[in-house]
DNA sequence: TTGCTCCTCACGTCACGTGAGGTGGC
DNA sequence: TTGCTCCTCACGTCACGTGAGGTGGC
């Protein structure tokens, strides 16, 4: 784990010094320390930008882009509507709301409701998550008894396997699925 | 729902009778068929094929592809390991486990370390989800106040909104990622 | 014969990955 | 000066989506 935070190093890349009375100079990233604390990769923090989702507060006189705190806010946010399901197009929709002109309470019923159907995907996921997690903890108890298998190779004998509870019938289909193939890759 | 399975019109597709002592001829069907089946579109059943997953039994004369009750099945299981996380690529070595003439012990303790790691990421993913599942619950429960609000446009009041619980320190992160943006798309 | 479905290219999309060739920062 | 990081193209990948132009099946 890469601890950035802590590096006032970085704030020697500023071109400017903050004025007198503002706060304490933030930290300064450049992409590769943003894209460490944050676990994207560089290409991925040039992507959101060209999307308009992400902006360097700065640039160095070299063109290095410099991100403060907020980027790594900015980013975590990203990433938890991306793994509840939205593309990037749609998370540069929902920044639109936070621009725009219509009435707030309008804005937010609307995002509202987005975030119920978002629910209740959600809970069909992990439903459908629970369902495979059982098929997987079934197929590997049944794989537990094929470790010790002496019988021979698998395309001669696995589809035909006489071992108590082996039969098609009793067979995990996650398992039943890998037997007896023909795959032409 | 479209039920497929009852149409014996489609057993007149197949070029050859089957031969007397065999079983009742099994249903056949269309790609079109297969796909409103399995719930996939007609250019996936196409790409399964093309990457040596899926093959239809027969063709008619015409070129048309004919799959029988397996196709469902197969489909099925390929569907569950794309749930899973595995790429079509990954459930494609998986097949050649099947057709492999390696020790049966030896490839199925390799198919069991493998589906052990997709449990670990199965129960992370669960576990993902809660998390963002009370995220979005706390939101909702958030934007519930905001239906009725009465202060103006988005980017004029709600970055600074007065009501009580509605400071930035309150906001679910969900909902302060939209407040405040300026994207440009 | 009509309408639907099927066929094969082949290019587009989404969220990046992966070099190529060159330059900045300490 | 060396080594690492950064820069901008630009093409590749994965799992399809989406026509284009033509043909089969009942």
């Amino acid at each position: 784990m890469t601890q950035a935070s802590e590096t006032p190093r970085l704030s020697l890349l500023v071109p400017e010094p903050p004025p007198p009375g503002s706060p304490a100079a933030e930290p300064r990233f450049k992409i590769g320390d943003l894209a460490r604390l944050t676990g994207r990769t560089v290409r991925a923090l040039r992507l959101y930008e060209e999307l308009g989702l992400l902006q360097p507060g700065d640039r160095t006189e070299g063109g290095f882009r410099v991100y403060s705190d907020d980027a790594v806010a900015r980013v975590h946010w990203i990433g938890k509507l991306q793994d509840l399901g939205f593309t990037l197009p749609a998370i540069q929709e929902l920044c639109n709301v936070g621009a725009s002109a219509q009435p707030g309470a309008q804005a937010m019923t609307r995002v509202r409701e987005v975030f119920h159907e978002k629910l209740r995907e959600v809970r069909a996921q992990m439903e459908r998550l629970r369902e495979l997690e059982a098929e997987l903890k079934s197929s590997l108890s049944y794989l537990e008894d094929c470790c010790g298998c002496e019988r021979g190779p698998v395309n001669q004998v696995c589809n035909s396997c006489a071992e108590p509870g082996h039969d098609a019938a009793h067979t995990p289909s996650l398992v039943g699925g890998i037997r007896n193939q023909r795959c032409q890759p």
